[in-house]
RNA sequence: GGGCGCAUAGCUCAGGGGUAGAGCGCUACCUUGACAUGGUAGAGGUCCGUGGUUCGAAACCACGUGCGCCCA
């Protein structure tokens, strides 16, 4: 045999490896069987990112979901992973590439920098995987997958499937590129999507500025209070202006008021002028009118900065005003362009001609005066309220709590801008999604995320998938120079904000494609247009490349070069079911398990991620990828505060698996899992739970001491002990418990069920109650109850090991030679099991020991003291079970002997229990006066409790219309209750006699 | 402004139309042969407030109060 003596604890720490190791390398992750598919993929953590308890929690639910469905005999894949993570791997590269004082990223340049993030990834990128395993989580490594394909190759399933699914999109016009205001992040310069955008309230400032009218106009201002009385009248020469952002004013295109203001219905139509910038040059706006305004706040006018500002941009769009841009790439105040006066000079001609302006032309024109050029926008904004201020413009300067974009990574305020990018039509692609979900095809629990991902589906905007990072799928677009009237190359410059119109894209998942493309659009400007097999890196490469080609054979060279920027990250989490599945292609893992069975995830990424594998899944694969999605809550710290790293008060998993094991760690956290709550991790609780776990391998311990074996020819169905007859009822009742919890995602309810049977009733009573027959000789018990006490074993370590798997197996293995338990059959219900006689038969028996235990206690008869105990007024089936559990009794209630009597025998202790009363004769220790005070307390709660039943009885509409099963219930404890009263009654009677 | 959630023992939280629960903490006793990471017994509750529905509400509904989160 291969056992060996249990120590005293469990070595969690020498065996969670080991069982781990043994569990892989035995290939159990993997799916086995012909059963059920049950498919789970794994919501890919970072690959910068390391194990926090996020994820702790939300792959510990996954390993139970797994490792349940795997022992009911499902074929379980459960599909593991890493996230490429655009921005954040960027940035830990790049910072690291800092700390070694090497050259920076635009020094190495594009190609070398991949390179080093490829590197890196290999180096450091498994470090959560491993962590993963140290949690026992039983992915199938063996697929474990990237979001980036490995090293790039094109012919990587990962990149073909995202590549596949930007070109289809973009054929059916569902991406497009799009000039729009985007949040610009000024640390990254890359765009982002709303998403990552984090609204902040900060302290900030409302500054009122005049806006003269132009030309020395005036007006007369009246202010009318509700009633419509006049509150102010005076002649104004200006506009007044509230703004929390100065250093925009000079981009405003114009300024506007709602069309009911009667304050300022005399100057509308008129000019106004910016009372910034040099004295000559001041740029006059008109003042309009727009729904947006609101006439209760500020002054009620709004100056339109359209490049600048989301309400603004779309008052800017209404109104044909022009957009001006103010700053570059890094949110300084921009320093291209001619001299100030120029500038201004074409903005003015531009206004006067009227009509919607060109928005490339528009964005042309710097609108920074020459001595804020170069500024950051901050220190410009300084230098802005300082000229006002000095010019006497300035009314005031409002102390306010204002709402202001940060980005999520970079930390820094976000810069609305006006940028080319390409964009995903998400209304569309959420319609089917939002259907699924209407429809029932996909189940959120708990329901109510339905509402949260209705709300957000129901008024989404379009997805901007581009970003202007180096480390990311690269967007499967190229470009050719555009083509004049005349045959000629457009010889407009393309910037980084604003393409060339003129471009001719060609959106193909290869180069060679796109080519083909070329050569068919070239065709149509022309004969003498020849497409060379070379890409170049930039459209001035293209332009230049041409140029020379054409000097040679006097014919038209088109030079492709790719879109630089790469995709959202979350675009290929967004293939993420059916990507780690080999789609495009139609592989036998795609078929067999997609869709796949649930996603666990938390709620805050229902929109980064839930969302978009809705809508990319319906559209590639005409399938929903999940029918239920699970939503948990977020960890978060002893005092409700949610981890982060900012706040610094994140637990680190790993430091509790190390000090409590992962089963102690798992346990918490899925005990606390209850639906709709936050999961709030403290120390002493994981304390709590590894205790549990020592328990269970003490409860072990003692089994195999006993010789408790797993014995083949135990039917539990044929147990003759009324104790082993009941431990298989509980046991059953448990399985039941514990199986339906699961089945509804109650992982707390099935924690705290395994938790009760195991602590309080295996532990607790049916060893105890087990161990008069282990010292006892009857052979034959014994025999029995060391085959029952093993068959319940093996159910708990069974019934715990989703939650528990290392101490489970670990026990399961001790006790024979035998296949691992995690592969083993889940213990079902079966009602052949359920046995409710010996459950009132051991109930009687575990009350009265409670009952005597009690008032032992509060008389304070020594705990070594043994005493008789007498029933009276029992019938002869109590008399039975007396006999019957004589040893059990005498042990644990510390009896010395057992009978029967008519009357109790003067100077005892009486317990009134099931309609019976146990006497115990303990005049050496009784205390008369604590005896009758401990009845009579006994007697006011009895009274109370049939008070409030008669009253109930007595209320004929309760009698009537309560169903009949409640009132009869009622009339039952009334009799219970009533009985007990006598037996008190009795009791009292009896002691009086003393 | 819109949406979601929470309020139950000292703390952290389950539960849920008829009988108030757990863990931790607290008190007393116990090193009894699996376990002191343990055992036994106990104290501790106007189930936030006000109305309503109901025979019956701590639970369902409405409103209020306080707190938290998400979106704008």
């Amino acid at each position: 045999m291969s056992e060996k003596q249990l120590d005293k604890n469990f070595d969690f720490k020498a065996a969670e490896a080991r069982l781990y190791e043994a569990w892989e390398s035995a290939g159990a992750f993997k799916p086995a069987g012909e059963g059920e598919p049950y498919t789970i993929v794994i919501p890919p953590p970072n690959v910068t990112g390391s194990l926090h308890m996020g994820h702790a929690l939300n792959n510990t639910l996954q390993d139970i979901l797994c490792r349940f469905e795997r022992m009911r005999g499902k074929s379980v894949l459960w599909q593991p992973g890493t996230d490429h993570a655009g921005i954040a791997t960027q940035m830990v590269v790049e910072r690291q590439m800092m700390e070694h004082q090497e050259p920076r990223r635009t020094e190495i340049g594009r190609e070398a920098f991949v390179e080093k993030v490829w590197k890196w990834r290999h180096e450091s990128g498994g470090t959560i995987i491993n962590q993963l395993k140290r949690l026992g989580a039983s992915c199938d490594w063996s697929r474990e997958r990237f979001t980036m394909g490995e090293d790039g190759s094109a012919d990587d399933q990962m990149v073909k499937a995202v590549m596949k699914v930007f070109v289809d999109l973009y054929n059916e016009g569902l991406i497009y590129r799009d000039k729009r205001l985007v949040n610009w992040d000024p640390k990254f310069e890359t765009a982002i999507s709303d998403l990552e955008v984090e609204n902040r309230e900060v302290d900030g400032h409302m500054w009122h500025f005049k806006y003269p009218l132009a030309g020395g106009a005036t007006y007369e201002y009246v202010e009318k209070d509700e009633d419509g009385n006049v509150t102010l009248r005076e002649t104004r020469d200006y506009i007044s202006i509230a703004t929390t952002r100065p250093e925009t004013m000079l981009g405003d295109g114009a300024v506007a008021v709602h069309p009911s203001d009667e304050r300022y219905a005399p100057i509308v139509g008129k000019l106004c002028e910016i009372p910034v910038g040099p004295k000559e040059h001041r740029r006059l706006i008109p003042i309009i009118t727009d729904d947006y305004p609101d006439p209760d706040f500020g002054s009620g006018a709004v100056k339109i900065t359209g490049a600048h500002d989301f309400n603004d941009y779309q008052v800017a769009k209404r109104g044909d005003i022009p957009m001006y841009r103010l700053m570059d790439m890094k949110g300084a105040m921009r320093d291209d362009g001619a001299p100030y006066a120029e500038e201004a000079a074409k903005a003015k001609a531009l206004v006067e001609k009227g009509g919607t302006p060109d928005t490339s032309y528009v964005d042309g024109i710097n609108l920074v005066p020459d001595e804020y050029r170069g500024l950051d926008r901050f220190e410009a904004r300084k230098r802005v309220i300082a000229d006002i201020d000095a010019e006497g413009l300035m009314i005031e300067v409002e102390d306010k709590k204002i709402m202001q974009p940060f980005g999520d990574r970079s930390g820094v305020v976000i810069e609305p801008m006006i940028t080319d990018q390409w964009y995903v039509d998400a209304k569309t692609l959420a319609k089917p999604a939002i259907e699924a979900v209407e429809t029932g095809k996909t189940k959120f629990v708990p329901e109510n995320w339905t509402k949260t991902y209705y709300q957000w589906m129901n008024n989404i905007e379009p997805w901007c998938v581009s970003r202007q990072l180096w480390w990311g799928h690269r967007i499967p677009a190229w470009y050719g120079l555009g083509v004049d009237e005349d045959g000629q190359y457009d010889d407009g410059k393309p910037n980084r904000f604003l393409t060339n119109r003129r471009l001719e894209t060609f959106c193909a998942e290869s180069f060679k494609d796109a080519k083909r493309q070329a050569k068919d659009r070239y065709a149509k400007f022309g004969a003498g247009f020849v497409i060379a097999d070379k890409e170049v890196g930039s459209a001035q490469a293209a332009l230049d490349n041409a140029v020379l080609d054409g000097e040679d054979d006097g014919k038209n060279h088109v030079f492709l070069w790719r879109d630089p920027d790469v995709l959202d990250t979350w675009f290929s989490s967004g293939l993420w079911p059916f990507s780690t599945l080999g789609w495009p292609d139609e592989t036998p893992e795609l078929k067999k398990h997609y869709p796949t069975s649930v996603l666990v995830t938390a709620f805050d990424i229902i929109f980064f991620w839930v969302a978009r594998m809705m809508m990319l899944g319906l559209y590639t694969q005409k399938k929903a990828p999940f029918p239920e999605v699970y939503i948990h809550g977020l960890v978060v710290d002893e005092n409700g505060q949610k981890m982060s790293k900012s706040k610094g008060n994140g637990v680190d998993p790993l430091e509790l698996i190390d000090q409590f094991g992962a089963d102690a760690l798992r346990f918490t956290l899925a005990a606390q899992a209850a639906q709709g709550r936050n999961v709030r991790i403290s120390e002493p609780r994981v304390e709590g739970y590894r205790n549990f776990s020592t328990k269970l391998w003490n409860a072990a311990r003692f089994a195999e001491m006993n010789e408790c074996k797993p014995d083949p020819t135990f039917d539990p169905k044929k147990a003759t002990l009324t104790l082993n007859k009941w431990i298989v009822h509980e046991a059953n009742q448990c399985a039941a418990e514990v199986t339906r919890e699961i089945e509804a995602y109650r992982f707390n309810d099935a924690a705290s069920a395994n938790y009760k049977f195991i602590w309080n009733v295996f532990c607790d009573w049916y060893l105890e109650l087990a161990k008069p027959v282990f010292m006892g000789d009857d052979e034959a018990a014994k025999k029995e109850t060391r085959a029952a006490a093993a068959w319940a074993l093996d159910r708990i370590l069974q019934l715990l090991h989703p939650f528990m798997p290392f101490v489970t197996e670990e026990i399961w293995g001790s006790f024979a030679e035998r296949e691992a338990l995690m592969v083993s059959q889940w213990p079902s219900f079966d009602v052949a099991l359920k046995n409710e006689d010996a459950a009132t038969e051991m109930n009687w028996v575990i009350d009265l020991i409670s009952g005597v235990r009690s008032v032992r206690q509060e008389m304070n008869v020594p705990v070594a003291a043994k005493i008789p105990l007498i029933l009276v007024g029992g019938t002869k089936e109590d008399a039975e079970k007396l006999k019957r559990h004589d040893d059990v009794l005498k042990r644990l209630a510390r009896l010395s002997e057992i009978s029967t009597a008519d009357a109790a025998p003067k100077g005892a202790v009486q317990v009134v229990h099931a309609g019976a009363v146990a006497a115990l004769p303990v005049a050496d220790f009784i205390d008369i006066a604590a005896e009758k005070a401990r009845l009579v307390k006994e007697k006011d709660k009895t009274e109370k409790e049939v008070a409030g039943i008669d009253k109930k009885l007595a209320n004929k509409n309760f009698v009537d219309k309560a169903p009949k099963e409640v009132v009869e219930a009622q009339h039952t404890r009334r009799a219970n209750f009533v009985e007990q009263l006598e037996k008190l009654d009795a009791a009292l009677a009896r002691l009086a006699d003393l």
